[in-house]
DNA sequence: TGGTCATATTTGTCTGACAAATGTACTTCT
DNA sequence: AGAAGTACATTTGTCAGACAAATATGACCA
């Protein structure tokens, strides 16, 4: 790993100060809220140019790390773990493979939270998840709304309780759309074999396992439901690499 | 989340210019590999000045959507979709409160590759899994010298075969071992507590399970080998939040 | 006391300059 | 003629200084 930053490019003076700065923070145990010196006295402490700074500076801000107001100086803030992901998971900057392999992601983890969901269900989770099932637009083959689709899959990660997982659901999911989008031809067939086997399994299927409490029943079925996509992705990766 | 933004601070150039060149770089459908403008040009097109320039380009830097070298200019490049990640997921950085989310998601994603590991794994990735769990270091109690534990379950990220699902592993690793350093006085007596119980589950527990095809012992073996976790979290979530 | 206004400070932006690195073209030597 | 060395030009990296915009602060007045 170091072999490849000094074969990239030299470390720039902006990539040291960007370092010092996160060890300064760090050493200093600031916390939320703290107020940081103004441009110059860093740039004069660090001994560097205000230019420097800035561009260190301004990659901590899109970060989220520090936040700036005119006069006000500059405060630490608490970065969102997935705000840089945020920026860079878009279908049309990443490779195919990126998108697959996010796509691989994001079923396992959803089937990672299975156990978790059914500890931490509530009925009035049910409820919800029950309205979405009703009001949501389903096509044929499988297919559902955007909308729908989105709200039954962001309820179930909101039930797990865990912040940066529904985030995270909330960054990936344009690149689920996208997919399903760009792809449709080769899922279509897809889910249409699968139908003919009766092998598909709907938000009312899952739904109605949350309601029996049955946890590996609701298992088998995610896995299931997400069985167009380990298929499409099986496909994709016998093609991209024919042999080995 | 618009009202967010308003609210936080004004759209400053810089933001604006990262984000057209983004644009830029989309629409002309450009690919890794591909040579950018030089500043100069840039900067004109633009309408900034270079230094706005810059830090837009600073910011892309950071995030590996771009590379430059003296005098040969810059290329686009492939990001790292987790790259962003890297420089948040710092203990020191984030809160208790996000620090317990990683360690959920890690924990659910682990248990959510189960399937694929039982689809992908190799007599080899077997062998590989042995070699480290014989040449692996136990403590007491269920605890695993640093590296035998990131040897292991790396091993198992990567038997999905999905880089992405790879890297993020070794993003949060860090993490771990740092909440493990630093509440090992909560974890001991939770993990003495299982002991008593005959609860523990070990590596060598894990890999047999894996060399049985059995995912189901497997899977619910691997949740158990959480459990302390789980345990630490939620006494910290009744702790924090004492009601409500 | 309270409101208004001038001032100073801080971030945001621009301009111009030089240094370092390196591709390019030219020159020189064999 | 070809290869090697060298000077030049270009591009990124860094620095210094200036002004604009916004706003906290303090002075001044009713």
């Amino acid at each position: 790993m170091d072999k490849m930053k000094i074969q990239n490019n030299s470390v720039t003076l902006v990539d040291q100060v960007e370092d010092k700065l996160l060890n300064y923070f760090k050493e200093k145990d600031m916390r939320k809220g703290d107020s940081i010196q103004n441009e110059k006295e860093l740039a004069a402490s660090l001994g560097v140019s205000r230019s420097v700074l800035r561009e260190a500076l301004s990659r901590l801000k899109m970060m989220g790390i520090i936040e700036t107001r005119t006069r006000r100086g500059m405060i630490l803030s608490e970065p969102s773990i997935l705000g840089g992901m945020k920026r860079v998971v878009d279908p049309r900057i990443l490779s195919e493979d990126s998108l697959f392999d996010i796509l691989g992601f994001r079923i396992m983890l959803e089937i990672g939270i299975c156990s978790e969901i059914f500890r931490q269900i509530t009925p009035r989770d049910i409820e919800s998840l029950e309205e979405i099932v009703n009001v949501g637009i389903v096509y044929e083959n499988n297919e559902y709304a955007p909308f729908s689709e989105f709200a039954f899959h962001t309820k179930l990660y909101q039930i797990t309780g865990n912040k940066t997982i529904t985030e995270f659901q909330n960054i990936i999911h344009p690149v689920m759309t996208f997919v399903k989008d760009k792809f449709q031809d080769f899922l279509a067939p897809i889910n249409i074999q699968l139908k003919k086997e009766g092998r598909i399994v709907t938000h009312q299927d899952l739904l109605r396992y949350l309601k029996e409490n049955d946890e590996d029943g609701y298992r088998k079925a995610l896995e299931q439901h997400f069985e167009v996509y380990r298929l499409f992705i099986r496909q994709k990766e016998e093609r991209g690499r024919p042999k080995k």
